[in-house]
DNA sequence: CGACATTTTGACGCTGGTCAATATTGGTGG
DNA sequence: CCACCAATATTGACCAGCGTCAAAATGTCG
């Protein structure tokens, strides 16, 4: 179950309403089995468009594989990253207000999304009004992670919002179906640092200071989760913390070079 | 609970669905005059709250008169506000999520507020399929507001971030119906500062230095805006400097950013 | 009038932004 | 296959904005 939702056979390009609740992660609706609505799928390649911040609203959309980012621009152009959505999360629910899109959704890499057409919406509610509470739930769900963030920005430190973003983020993906432990991020450090309100060059030294004191080992982007607990409640993780086990930094300066599968095997 | 039968004897008012299409500011729904549903209304008294962490899910709010703060408890007790809602605000959309509210909502003044129950969520929406879009779409722009919120904390100086809101404030309050250039803050300046990512000293200082550079006039609480426009578009106010279109805190050189521009291009 | 909450202002230190240099990766062409 | 280049990551040095602690001023309510 790692890739494409069993959707029978060969033509994996639709989903029925009930295979929607599934990935959405919400209890199925009563009666979705009787309705023969199906969603479209649409397959986006690395770096293509989700939706663009002004664009007419035409359709939410269900992250079924791969990542995305959200963003809004200002005026001078440069982006603030909003979200990294993944499998079984809404994309587009801000168009609805206005009918035009708010914000931008990026693959950032090869993607598949459920599209749920704005008419659905509107139409299938009359047929079938648990539909609409499934919406209602998941667009209220967004609020709630948002509000969750704020609290991450506005009282943590550099440290601690990173730790809890590897945190947050690895579970999100063990509840997509990955493997919560060792996840290799899509994004960069850059939009890491818009997200959580900080600059590129603080998120690589909370990388290196979470590393220093065990809880995580990273090489680039391949992140391996040693104490995910600990990442979850990390309020305060000073400079200088206690001599950890393992190779101390600065000894060995082209010792450097070993690549992720070494850094697993030297564990083991 | 038992507030809610206090208050609900007698004279206690009521909004036909029209009037709450008004009150959102959203255009009035197509057949809002056929129906003949009308919705409670409920006074509260400073202090009083409306909704509470956890608590089961009954009801959406639209606040007709009075202002609110809604805030989340962290385990130690201490509450980060999430934002100030007035007249035209809907309260309580978090709720819809797991069916239990995720945050707390209080009456900072005498208040009222149009009570839209669970049930005519669910229901009405069979009868009338175009109240359910008006809903998602009070929903919705709740998680825009956010949104633009995130961005303010993101990226810009104390200053800017208590400039800014101010002006959005008193836009809000202009919309409301009250004068938008003289206003009195319901909250403290501990609330503003929970609110913003700063401290309440941080605020205050913020206060006298936009009142230093003319802005606006501060007594306590009581605020008049000398220039709002301005105020909107603050970026940067150091010192007693005049304000110059200068680089913001946390922005970076305008080439360092052309990943988004790529990316939208190679997308079209 | 007195106790308390809220606000203002000051001094100081640390976190994190800024600038800068280097290392690593990935892609492209010779 | 290797040289070359752009994008990304890492690390260091510097310092300023904002949090922290502290005290005084102003407002509120009994």
């Amino acid at each position: 179950m790692s890739t494409v939702r069993a959707t029978s056979h060969a033509d994996a390009h639709r989903s029925t309403l009930a295979e929607a609740c599934r990935l959405l992660g919400l209890p199925e609706v009563a009666g979705a089995r009787q309705v023969d609505t199906t969603f479209l799928h649409r397959r986006l390649k690395a770096g293509q468009r989700l939706t663009s911040q002004g664009e007419p609203f035409e359709a939410l959309y269900i992250v079924a594989e791969g990542f995305f980012k959200t963003f809004v621009a200002d005026e001078t152009g440069n982006q603030l990253v909003l979200g990294f959505p993944l499998r079984g999360d809404l994309v587009g629910a801000d168009g609805l207000c206005n009918h035009r899109h708010a914000s931008y959704a990026v693959a950032l890499t090869d993607a598949e999304v459920v599209v749920v057409p704005f008419r659905s919406i509107a139409h299938l509610g009359r047929s079938l009004d648990d539909f609409e509470q499934l919406i209602y739930r998941a667009i209220s769900r967004e609020l709630v992670t948002d509000h969750s963030l704020r609290s991450l920005i506005g009282t943590l430190g550099a440290e601690a919002r990173v730790a809890r973003f590897l945190a947050n983020f690895a579970d999100r993906c063990g509840k997509a179906g990955r493997p919560a432990s060792r996840i290799t991020l899509p994004m960069t450090r850059q939009e890491i640092g818009s997200y959580l309100g900080l600059t590129l060059e603080t998120v690589s030294r909370a990388f290196s200071a979470l590393a220093d004191s065990g809880l995580v080992r990273v090489a680039q982007r391949e992140v391996e989760m040693c104490d995910i607990d600990q990442l979850r409640v990390l309020q305060k993780l000073h400079t200088v913390t206690a001599p950890r086990a393992g190779a101390r930094r600065g000894d060995r300066p082209t010792r450097r070079n070993v690549t992720w599968v070494d850094m697993l095997g030297a564990a083991a």
